[in-house]
DNA sequence: GGCCGAGCCCTTTTT
DNA sequence: GGGCTCGGCC
């Protein structure tokens, strides 16, 4: 067993083991406060010190914090800023940067935008009108969410319209044409040359199946994917790991089944339940010991998810303190309950708590505005994440529409955005009228807004000018792609544009705080150059767009308050750990929500997502139900939830009330929810997965490319590393022998490029590559 | 073509 | 409660 090595220090047995072991695919399956983090953080560290190239090293996360957390931490393992040159990130930041630059092999070019969700919906709405389909039938985000689903499990619109079950299945659901707004949806996308998020995934699907080169390219050009919540991967990302570690082999994915809660957005939790068949030579490693929380959160954690059926066996437990009982309080209304929350919180923060040892966490975003309340009344410091995000707000969304269509001038949506903003009397009708043509005549609307005079166009001539105008202006701006950095570039767009001009007459608090969010954006793009100045990373307008595209929860600069309560919906909570929690809402028919209540499944997440809840902390859990809540406006009353009867009785305290809710009438009411659940499910994650890709490709023989042993014999000698150069035979501990093909960048960064007998190219950190000379 | 008020729908959850 | 659409009015 290994022992010298720093990184291995202080982990437990289970971590340790998961750490070192490289020889092939390993699933680490870790409970919640098992140190997860830890591990990965560990293994990568690891890995360098072990003269991996940090270059050649993929880890994908879940979200952009938590990436950037484990930088930091790879970081201050190492003792230098190794993590800059990983390619650690989100799968659609990782994967749009491939896409950007293997664009033209899948029919987009390198400037393709990126839609979100919004901009999507926004689509849908359009087809759904120019279709004059019922807008009853065919609810816009229902069929973008369709849309969606389809894409996560790659199939494309032919397919689906070839497909005559789901034809059945949609004139069933009273939405026959759903088949072809997918197509046209589809099409308008790749003529714009515009990306959703879902077509970052499919698109390298695509990439990677119709082009084998260029899935070879990336298989060699990383030595090592590791995963991080690996459970919440749908089929299309699944896939991507899957193809592109078949080579190596070198596969290390995290996650734990029982925090499964994405499955609305593809996630298949059977990913990882069948990780042992796609991978049987597996290893597997579980860490069950909570360092995180008291003992008796742990075990009414357990005993809550043992209500689950579909789960891997594994026994968590804690040997922290035994701590304080889940307290579980009744209020009479959503106000009363954050007003009880807030006292709450001023009464522990008098016993010395801090601020940034709380979260509210709720079901839904719209519960949050009540507990803001609460906690303004009261005096404390808050912080709400999540949301509205700061990059859906029309004037950013306009601001940032400006970049895209300068940069892509064939995103249609961003065009039609921003033609009459601020207003150059460019009405919806000129806007249509354009839009057909381009449409009949098959040239672009550019094409046509530059150069009016070559086409006919049912416009008069002042509104041609005008239309000649903006382009002008646009392809001005367009000039200063490559020559301005980012923020020139956005600074000097926002005058000429405009927009600011347009922010300043409008004297009311509302246009105050336009102005203020735009500027705010200009900050950001300020900060995004001057921290990758910093990195050397290129700072241009592309690299911008790029960046801020997959970015959705903007860290707000932090104004140096880090002590304020945290509020945010429990799905953004997962990963994180507060001294103090509180559960808003846990009421029948919002957590469960009403929509999940009907099939076993759905109900299931809505448990592990509760399960996340109460994991989240580490001494008090503290959960809330309202009587009556005002929901769309009007006061409801509400029952508790199912969930607080699953938690074993012995570790609840039912603070503040005489007696359980489930005494007496709640019990019959429960009956009747039992009696409901149980009816047949209309779930669709069962239904054939897709048509035009083979969903679980044939298995085929493996060919285990082992990383050696990575165990070291203190005895041999490490090189000198003056004696390292060019041409020089050695031998490494992992890659075996080979020849140094040359020896880049200076001290602390010196790489080695080595050429190994195996036929392998890698380049090595020589600070970390213990080398041996051979004669 | 822009502004404003009335009425509609809405709610999961996020990259 | 709030965002969006539509229709009436300037």
């Amino acid at each position: 067993m290994e022992t010298e090595n720093t990184f291995v220090d202080g982990l437990n047995e289970p971590q340790k083991e998961a750490v070192i072991y490289c020889d092939g695919p390993s699933l680490v399956i870790a409970g919640a406060g098992s140190g997860k983090t830890r591990v990965l953080t560990h293994k990568i560290a690891y890995l360098i010190s072990k003269g991996m190239d940090p270059h050649r090293i993929m880890a994908l996360t879940f979200t952009n914090k938590a990436a950037a957390e484990m930088k930091e931490r790879i970081d201050t393992l190492l003792g230098y800023n190794a993590s800059q040159a990983l390619w650690m990130g989100t799968f659609h930041s990782i994967f749009g940067k491939i896409l950007r630059i293997e664009a033209e092999k899948i029919g987009f070019t390198s400037s393709y935008t990126i839609n979100d969700a919004t901009d999507s919906q926004n689509l849908v709405k359009d087809i759904i009108k120019e279709m004059k389909l019922d807008e009853d039938n065919y609810k816009y985000k229902s069929i973008a969410n369709r849309i969606s689903a389809c894409k996560n499990r790659l199939v494309l619109p032919d397919a689906y319209l070839a497909n005559p079950g789901y034809a059945t299945e949609d004139r069933g659901a009273k939405r026959p044409e759903f088949g072809n707004i997918y197509k046209l949806y589809y099409t308008r996308c790749r003529r714009s040359n515009v990306m959703d998020f879902d077509d970052l995934l499919l698109y390298t699907n695509i990439l990677f199946k119709i082009d084998p080169g260029t899935l070879a390219k990336y298989q060699e050009r990383f030595d090592y994917y590791l995963v991080d919540e690996y459970q919440d991967t749908n089929f299309a990302q699944y896939l991507i790991v899957k193809r592109l570690s078949e080579k190596n082999r070198r596969l290390f994915v995290v996650g734990d089944d029982a925090q499964s809660i994405y499955s609305f957005r593809g996630a298949e939790i059977q990913n990882i339940l069948n990780f042992k068949n796609d991978y049987p030579d597996y290893k597997l490693f579980k860490l069950e010991q909570n360092y995180r929380s008291t003992q008796n959160i742990v075990d009414a954690a357990n005993s809550l998810i043992n209500k689950n059926k579909e789960q891997i066996k594994k026994k968590v437990f804690s040997e922290n303190e035994v701590g304080d009982k889940v307290q579980i309080n009744k209020a009479v209304s959503d106000n009363m309950e954050g007003v009880m929350v807030a006292k709450k919180i001023i009464e522990l923060h008098d016993a010395g708590a801090k601020y940034s040892d709380f979260a509210v966490l709720y079901r839904t975003n719209a519960q949050s505005r009540i507990l803001e309340e609460s906690m303004r009344n009261l005096g404390i410091p808050y912080k709400v994440f999540g949301g509205m995000s700061f990059y859906q707000r029309k004037e950013i969304k306009d601001a940032l529409a400006y970049v895209r269509y300068t940069v892509n001038h064939n995103d249609v949506q961003s065009f039609k955005r921003i033609v009459n903003y601020p207003s150059r009397k460019i009405g919806q009708t000129t806007i249509d009228k354009v839009v057909a043509a381009a449409e009949s005549m098959q040239v672009s609307v550019w094409d046509i807004i530059f150069s009016p005079e070559k086409y006919p166009l049912d416009v008069n001539t002042p509104t041609r000018m005008r239309l000649k105008e903006f382009a002008v202006m646009i392809s001005g701006f367009a000039e200063k792609i490559d020559s301005y950095d980012a923020y020139s570039f956005v600074d000097e767009m926002l005058k000429e544009s405009g927009i600011i001009s347009d922010l300043q007459t409008d004297k009311t608090p509302e246009g105050e705080g336009r102005r203020e969010n735009v500027q705010e954006l200009l900050n950001g793009v300020k900060m995004f150059c001057d921290t990758r100045r910093e990195t050397g990373d290129p700072i241009g307008i592309l690299n911008y767009l790029e960046n801020v595209s997959v970015l959705t929860d903007l860290e707000e600069p932090d104004d140096g308050d880090l002590n304020r309560v945290s509020l945010m919906t429990i799905h953004s909570s997962k990963g994180l750990e507060y001294d103090n929690v509180f559960v808003t809402g846990v009421e029948e028919n919002l957590f469960p929500g009403a929509l999940t209540v009907m099939d076993p499944r759905d109900l299931e997440e809505e448990r592990r997502l509760f399960y996340v809840a109460v994991t989240r902390a580490k001494k008090r859990i503290m959960l809330y139900y309202a009587e009556n809540r005002f929901r769309f406006g009007k006061l409801t009353p509400m029952a508790p939830s199912r969930f607080l009867k699953d938690i074993d009785v012995s570790y609840v305290d039912w603070h503040g009330l005489s007696a359980s809710p489930f005494l007496a009438t709640f019990d019959d009411e429960f009956e009747g929810y039992t009696k409901f659940q149980r009816k047949p499910s209309f779930s669709t994650a069962s239904s054939p997965q897709t048509v035009s890709f083979k969903p679980v490709e044939q298995q085929q023989p493996r060919n285990l490319v082992p990383l050696k042993k990575m165990s070291s014999r203190p005895s041999e000698e490490i090189a000198d590393s003056s004696q390292l150069v060019e041409g020089v035979r050695i031998k490494h501990k992992m890659f075996g022998e080979g020849r140094i093909m040359s020896r880049i960048g200076e001290e602390e960064n010196t790489k080695l490029v080595v050429e190994f007998d195996s036929g392998d190219t890698k380049t090595l950190l020589l600070k970390f590559a213990k080398l041996q000379i051979l004669d």
